[in-house]
DNA sequence: ATTCATTGCTACAAATTATGTAGCAATACT
DNA sequence: AGTATTGCTACATAATTTGTAGCAATGAAT
């Protein structure tokens, strides 16, 4: 499956409704990593894959070309970055650090 | 791997952040899906199959074990049902619907 | 002007993950 | 007793991701 469209069918719904072609996209190896990180400010090619530690720069060219035609990342003169709507899209998914703190607390019996 | 857990290294984290964490978890094929649909009520196996149209049994098998592990879902007399966290998590992820409901604008061109 | 470092990738094999289909034991219903 | 539904497991095939090597293009330093 390419790049998940809305309106045509995606990985796991043939209806292709908006939320499924974003789940789609999003959870594809790293893609919310870099958003999340693109949201500190823009990045190079090499500065994702740093930051993303253990990503195969196939994986990462997959997903930057995902995502910008996707519309929410774009090469800038400073390297790769949010557009408008990649940073509303952050706005909503950032919530989730605070939340992961506090769940993650559930597991520090081990 | 196994298991994202807060702490320890997660799929693309040595560090596991809770963040990392949580993005390892959601995004495996159909996490987030099932959130969704159990956000409408509690739902059965099969169920839950018929919702996500092509998952194999043995991804959603798999996939519910994770959730119940990280305390988001768990097995009740009606099927499987959010936890108290996970119907928080799902508070901070319903938002997207609306929202990717504009971003499919963007791809109506074609 | 030429080395040297950095950047933005591509290629490709190996490992991991997901799909698709079959099927089976355990309950519930008729 | 027979039939349907549920909650799975098994297993082969397909798709995705990782890990590593490497190379052309640009820029800085000598």
């Amino acid at each position: 499956m390419n790049l998940p469209i809305p309106g045509q069918p995606v990985r796991g719904s043939k209806t292709g409704q908006p939320i499924m072609a974003l789940f789609d996209l999003l959870g594809r190896s790293w893609a919310m990593g870099i958003i999340w990180h693109l949201a500190k400010g823009p990045s190079t090619f090499r500065g994702l894959q740093t930051y993303c530690e253990s990503i195969s720069p196939t994986s990462l060219n997959k997903r930057i070309k995902e995502l910008r035609d996707s519309y929410l990342i774009v090469k800038t003169i400073d390297g790769y970055a949010l557009t408008e709507q990649g940073k509303e899209l952050y706005g909503l998914i950032e919530p989730l650090g605070l939340w992961a703190k506090g769940w993650s607390k559930n597991f520090k019996k081990q």
